[in-house]
Order: C-alpha cells, then structure tokens, then sequence
DNA sequence: AATGAAATGTCTTGGTC
DNA sequence: GACCAAGACATTTCATT
C-alpha cells in the first residue's frame, strides 16, 4: 500500500466506473500501470468489490431503524444463530454483533412504519434467546462516501 | 421502474464495473437499450453512484464502534449543529439521527482502541452539548450486500 | 421504447526498458 | 515495477422500426 495504491482506492470509493484510463490520466501512470495495481489490490482483498448505490425509496425502504436486541444465554452458539438468522432478514440491512454491550444492532430498512411493526412483532419478538429490543426510527443518515485512510 | 429497472439496479448493485455488454446480455436486450435505462435510472436519482467497497484493514479502521450520544437540550439548532460536527470527523463513517429516541448513533472506525479512546475523549466529551454516550465495539458486522427492493 | 450498425474510445496483452 | 503499441473489445450515437 503506497501512495500510488491509496490514491487508486480513494478514486474508486468515490466512481467505480470511471474508465481505467481516466483514472490512470489522473494519476499521472500508464493505462497499463494502473490496471495491474488495480488488479493487486483485488488480489490482495484490499478491493472487495463495485456497488452501486441505489435510492432507498426505489427499493421501497423509505423507512430505516436501528433496533438494539438483546439475547439470552449470551453463548456462542445462541450469538451465531441469531446472527445468521438476522442477516437473513430480507428487511434487514445490517446486521452489528457487538462486543462489550451484550447486545446485537439490527439496520432495518422497510417501506412504512406498519412494515416495522410486523418486523418487531413477527419476525424478532417470536425468537425464544431474544429478550428484548429497543427501536429508534433513522431520521437522517449522514454517510461519508469516500472514507479516507486514516494515519496510524 | 418495470421489472428491467429492477433487474439493472440488482445487477449493479451486485457488480458495478460489468460492462454494458455484459449487462445487456444477461438481460436479453441491445445493449443500446441497456445503456439508455441506465442513463434514465440516473438521471431520476434511483441509481446514486458507483463505490469500491474497500477492506476496512487497509482503511487503517480495523477498529469499529457504534456510539450512542445524548446531547441537550434537543433543539433544532443543536441537533444540526451536532449532526454536522460529527459527519465531519474523520472517524466517523456514518451519522445516524434518530427520532423517537433522543439520540445520535455514530458508527466509528479507527486503526486501534486508542484511537477509539481518543476519539472518544478528546472529539466528543468536550463538546459542550454532549451530556453523555454509550459506546459499544463492533466485534462483527454482517452486510447485506445486494438489498432487494421489498414488495409493497 | 427498442434495435442494429458504425465510429469512436477503451481494455488488455506481450515485448521492452 | 513501469511503459509503449497494437489488436480485441466496449461504448455510444443515430437512423430505423
């Protein structure tokens, strides 16, 4: 990862398809010169993949929430149950097993807020482990689009 | 959006660097008539952006947490004032604003749990509005990475 | 709206430094 | 590693249905 690798990764987090010439222009190198370093990146894992980011009022997702569960017993095999579990969740976008807490936090995007209720009622309150939840509805969500590289 | 909008927006969301051709063939259309739903699907804002979806290790934030803030008193002024101050750090990935609660969610990622300590001192606590956080360290994160539109 | 075909531009390989 | 050049391939425009 030098200079050169983390310039490439800042170009592609902010346009995935910008052509590989545009980026190499960019960047002062060779077509060919850039489309190896692209390739060691994916190699590497340091690229896990392109997605475009799409509307969420097009995938019918007007409405987000994060909802903070929590399970009992806090075993291992009980976390990775329902861990697979929620991530199966169509309605589920992200799923965050925390440490520390003792809790897990469902991203859930859904179209309305009846859609949520059902959520909450039929899918998570039926589970025996999970013995309670707290839902907060996402008002806003600022994303930072092109995470920098932090220094260490 | 008919079914082919659909289908493209899938598609890309799965892979953002195939090519039109590609794209085309996989959907049994010229792909002039791919390109052109792709342009349309953009120009109405469903289809956002492309993004490289990058390894959290090489972003030097293999450290990630979500904190939960209070911060009064809750009026507009301050909640913009907060949402923005914080979407503008560094560490921050994403800023959650809830409504319903009375919270912030912030999703950290920082190289270490230093870092996380630092942040956590020396960015939030000494913001005057903030009366108080809960912390919890990601020890897993689960992304849905091709989230289907749901049926109404 | 969708198509086919042509011009324009890009990708990708292999040889070279 | 990085670069150049050239053949293979893709993008994009536009006239047509």
């Amino acid at each position: 990862m030098d200079q050169l690798d983390a310039e490439i990764v800042r170009l592609l987090q902010a346009d995935a398809r910008q052509s590989n010439r545009e980026l190499a222009r960019t960047l002062g190198v060779a077509p060919s010169t850039c489309l190896e370093r692209v390739r060691s990146l994916t190699r590497r894992g340091v690229i896990r993949g392109y997605h475009a980011e799409i509307d969420t009022a097009a995938l019918n997702r007007g409405v987000q929430a994060l909802v903070a569960v929590q399970i009992r017993p806090l075993s291992r095999s009980v976390i990775d149950a329902f861990s697979d579990f929620a991530s199966a969740l169509p309605e589920v976008l992200s799923t965050f097993v925390l440490s520390g807490g003792d809790d897990f936090v469902l991203h859930v995007g859904v179209p309305d807020l009846d859609r949520l209720h059902m959520f909450l009622t039929d899918r998570l309150a039926k589970r025996r482990e999970v013995t309670g939840f707290r839902t907060s509805v996402i008002f806003k969500q600022v994303h930072q689009a092109v995470p920098e590289r932090l220094p260490d």
